[in-house]
DNA sequence: AACGGGTTCCCCCGCACGGGGGAGACGATC
DNA sequence: GATCGTCTCCCCCGTGCGGGGGAACCCGTT
């Protein structure tokens, strides 16, 4: 019997895409799709798919909440393929520590797809697959995303610094941090200090960037 | 005689969407497909194609330098359809002006991208269809999102503000983007300062943010 | 009791940054 | 020919930023 999958995305197009690289497969069959996270869960219910593809961007209900409330709610639940644009989308790290068994890129080769597929629906995790760097490294230079994920894994950044690291991701002065964190600016000043030697950044611009760069804040 | 469109995008998964869309169409053809923009001129020169629908970034060659010397080197070239994921991509305006015919996102309903299709077709240009707007309203609450975008639509940065805004958000200094595009730091700072200006940012750093934020540059 | 990490605050200092202003050169448009 | 926008470069000037130190406090571990 062919294995049942439910393809959640928001781009008609990307679901159309899946749809006609499984269906290509003798034993692979879409059982249905959703738009959105909200819908997930009551098809779930319906179709009892083996797995499903979930893109983690979505409006209303997100790639991560859907998996939650349906690892949550559902018995017996499928297995759950994250299907993401950004190799270093931090909803990645989220949507796997909320139950996800594996997550693939968009811009995987339609059987690399197919063998995600036929994996997860096997039991078997998917992370990272090896193909996934190569492709990314064609875009060669923008290996600044990776560089800037190393970058926040060594850095290590107490609390305190990461609090900061973000509202200096949201514009503010140092004076402006000290204020909302009701500490002085010399505080702040260390904390920024310590933040840009962690990160290896020269300025504040460049903290920033790597902030984006590593998912630690995205944008929307 | 039906529509014949050539597909060129790097993410097969898009090419897929895009072939099912549109070979349901009785009147549409899909002629062939290209994985990136060196291979879009041969392509053309040998099945001649009446549109060609063309994602903008891309591994070696992008959407701009193919439709540039696309337009340069074969005659009576195809109507050229730039399809896109973000709405405000910088390169959205840089394909216009480079000759492009319209423009289309990738989230767009299968019958909007089918019009679009049809309409690049006859010789109609197409640009911000009204209902894109709506489905990047449907994205809700990011509010700091659509600001930045508003922000960066009130802009109209010229070329050289975008291109020092481009190398701010990569963390070059005044001086590396004044090496970088071979002017005084004087100039960059003219620059910088315009950009400021017209984002509304304070400092550089907020300008980043608001490049990231408006999509204006996209991590990954 | 001694230690280390985290948070808080302080000093001095150099400099890149950004505001404000002006100006010349070029091309497109009127 | 005049005008406008863009790109280029120059001046002065204040200050926020970041480096390099040091030091106190709390707290959990050793």
């Amino acid at each position: 019997m062919p294995v049942t999958v439910l393809l959640v995305d928001d781009e008609p197009l990307v679901r159309a895409g899946l749809r006609a690289v499984l269906e290509a497969q003798p034993d692979i069959e879409v059982a249905g799709e959703a738009a959105d996270g909200a819908a997930v869960i009551p098809l779930v219910r319906q179709l009892r798919p083996d797995v499903v593809a979930m893109d983690v961007r979505m409006p209303l209900l997100d790639g991560i909440e859907a998996t939650r409330a349906l690892l949550r709610t559902v018995p017996d639940p499928p297995k759950i393929l994250v299907v993401t644009t950004f190799e270093n989308d931090e909803y990645v790290y989220e949507a796997l520590r909320a139950g996800a068994d594996g997550f693939l890129l968009k811009r995987a080769r339609p059987a690399e797809i197919v063998h995600a597929v036929r994996l997860i629906a096997e039991g078997e995790s998917l992370l990272f697959p090896a193909s996934v760097r190569q492709l990314a490294a064609e875009y060669g230079e923008g290996g600044g995303n990776r560089a800037a994920r190393a970058a926040l894994e060594r850095a290590r950044l107490t609390e305190r610094e990461g609090e900061v690291l973000r509202l200096m991701a949201r514009g503010l002065s140092n004076a402006e941090i000290a204020a909302r964190l009701v500490v002085g600016t010399e505080t702040v000043k260390s904390h920024v200090s310590a933040v840009l030697a962690k990160l290896g950044a020269r300025d504040r611009t460049q903290a920033v960037i790597t902030a984006y760069e590593s998912g630690f804040v995205a944008p929307g």
